[in-house]
DNA sequence: GTCAGCCCTGGAGCGCACTCCAGGTCAAAC
DNA sequence: GTTTGACCTGGAGTGCGCTCCAGGGCTGAC
């Protein structure tokens, strides 16, 4: 009789992420709690660890670094009492994402302008390079 | 009597790269020539050389590869007639952008929604975690 | 002529975020 | 009862993109 939960297979599957990635990350103290087991020792992913996983993925994918995930993790298992620093924290990584994405797209258009004269080229329509 | 262009210190300065970035670039065969030297074999960038590597950096920080950079450069220094090849990789890059910025975007709103619940709480009007 | 400062080369080293592996356990299937 | 397959652990290895270093050369200031 299986213990309730996700195997650590299909909780890599449903997330996206890779069973190394999985257990990596809770080694790493990213997680809020060593996930459970079954009896023969098998992780088994509850819910509350599905949603927070799915969390650290979207601050790692806007590029937060596994050490400020850990620092989030860490205040977050210290109970109530700093959600100022947790919102602190998460404000910080909220301008720099802003700053990455106004960076981003600066670059692309000036990248679209390459595109943009490459096509006027193959075109006939000839100008500089 | 100083060659023409800037050292390689006054190049790093003004794109906001190391001069061992700068130099690493060359050796990786991602600029479009060997930089010209002076009589005393230090480097002297030119202006040409100037404007590829601001490009560079552009290509770089929207996330293109060194790798694809090198590829990219490859297919300048051929000369023209591939004009067609160039302009794929660079739409298969913009396409990789605008993705990566759709992505970012998303996972954004997610973390904004977190920050909402924080300030909520903080002001006592207090919901979920 | 010696000292400082900037540059050179080749090659080793580093931080990040995984990824891979060896050697082993356990449970259900045959 | 043995084979299969998913999982376990600790630790080594990997790819990327630089970054650092040792050992040395040139040049201009003093």
């Amino acid at each position: 009789m299986p213990s309730f939960g996700l195997t650590i297979a299909e909780t890599a599957r449903a997330l996206g992420l890779s069973t190394d990635a999985l257990r990596y990350y809770e080694r790493d103290g990213l997680l809020l709690r060593a996930v459970p087991r079954s009896t023969s020792g098998h992780r088994r992913y509850e819910p509350q660890d599905l949603r927070w996983i799915e969390l650290v993925t979207k601050l790692r994918s806007t590029g937060m670094p596994i050490r400020d995930v850990r620092r989030y993790a860490e205040l977050v298992r210290a109970g109530e009492g700093n959600e100022t620093a947790r919102l602190e924290l998460l404000h910080a990584h909220r301008r720099q994402v802003l700053a990455d994405l106004a960076q981003v797209t600066a670059h692309l258009s000036a990248i679209d302008h390459k595109i943009g004269i490459y096509e006027d080229k193959l075109e006939g329509r000839s100008l500089s390079a």
